[in-house]
DNA sequence: CGCAATATATGCGTCGCGCATACAATATCT
DNA sequence: AGATATTGTATGCGCGACGCATATATTGCG
């Protein structure tokens, strides 16, 4: 295969960049913390109940910066921690009811941003892109939270057979 | 025109911060300063004697943030600053020859990570790809400085007919 | 000339993060 | 079972990048 053109490597280099920066920064307007936390409650949300160091594969942050970002989160009431019944070392993190919305209210500042742009482009020309990006992202699969990873700011529930496959054995 | 799925949202989305965190990584692990350094010294490659005032709306940083930046960049010995000789106040910010060499090195690590990941798609869908790319690009062109803001980690001389328009009058 | 506007610089505080370390619980090995 | 290693979490400490408020210099305008 011929390797892609410097002109679309630079076009789509910007436009990842140009949509994750509208996504960050509608995030940012709405959410009073900075940082990955947004990206956590989002993930929490989506795997009730993961430990502090799911949390910190999912976020790829050190294990203290992961336990400050659940610390963050627990102050402003939006996730709990549960001691495990099974292994009394891992504490389990789950969304609180105001984080529930919270999180909601996230995912659709985020779809919005991201929808307004797709609108930009033609029916039939999007179904190539969706082809394009489950090509390059279902590459992108390592491990299950290197996934999540990549799946962090995603409404999973409104994904159906996603690329990533968090779903594989 | 319909509203995009929720599926070709959530990949989309997915897939804009897959590339972003993939540049940011590679830019990260070679370039000893973080935040928006390296998108400055790339930008100010492009832009040679920009002023402060420049970089901060092309990086949209404060204004404090701005001269902290360029300020880190002098210290590496990657930039220099020179007096405007039509206005002293401003002040014209260029790379030094270690500058264009560290920038160089940048633009071939971006390149690098996207064009690997832009392998995964057929040459037939790379074309949707880039116009798909092209529209929702050029929808977003709002002033100069904001449209360099988009661009400020491309290698604008390898891109050409940029639809942020920044030839435009 | 006096006053507002522009461009840059600096003091100060904040926030998110990583490193090193400490502590608790479990697993393993003999 | 007892000693040791391993795993999971928490904390002290410092750093780096940033914004706000403010200071200073230069320009333009009445």
């Amino acid at each position: 295969m011929d390797d892609p053109s410097d002109r679309l490597i630079n076009i789509f280099g910007a436009l990842s960049q140009a949509v994750s920066d509208r996504v960050r920064l509608a995030i940012a307007e709405a959410f009073n913390a900075g940082g990955e936390t947004a990206a956590a409650l989002i993930a929490i949300g989506h795997a009730p109940g993961m430990s502090i160091g799911q949390v910190r594969q999912t976020l790829r942050l050190s294990h203290a910066g992961a336990v400050r970002v659940v610390e963050r989160l627990g102050e402003q009431g939006l996730v709990a921690k549960s001691p495990s019944p099974s292994d009394r070392r891992v504490v389990h993190v789950s969304l609180t009811s105001r984080g529930q919305v919270e999180r909601t209210k996230l995912l659709g500042l985020r779809n919005a941003a991201v929808s307004e742009l797709l609108s930009k482009v033609s029916a039939d020309d999007r179904v190539v892109l969706e082809r394009a990006a489950d090509n390059i992202l279902s590459s992108l699969f390592s491990d299950l939270h290197g996934g999540l990873a990549i799946c962090r700011l995603c409404d999973q529930a409104r994904c159906a057979d996603c690329p990533v496959g968090h779903h594989r054995p």
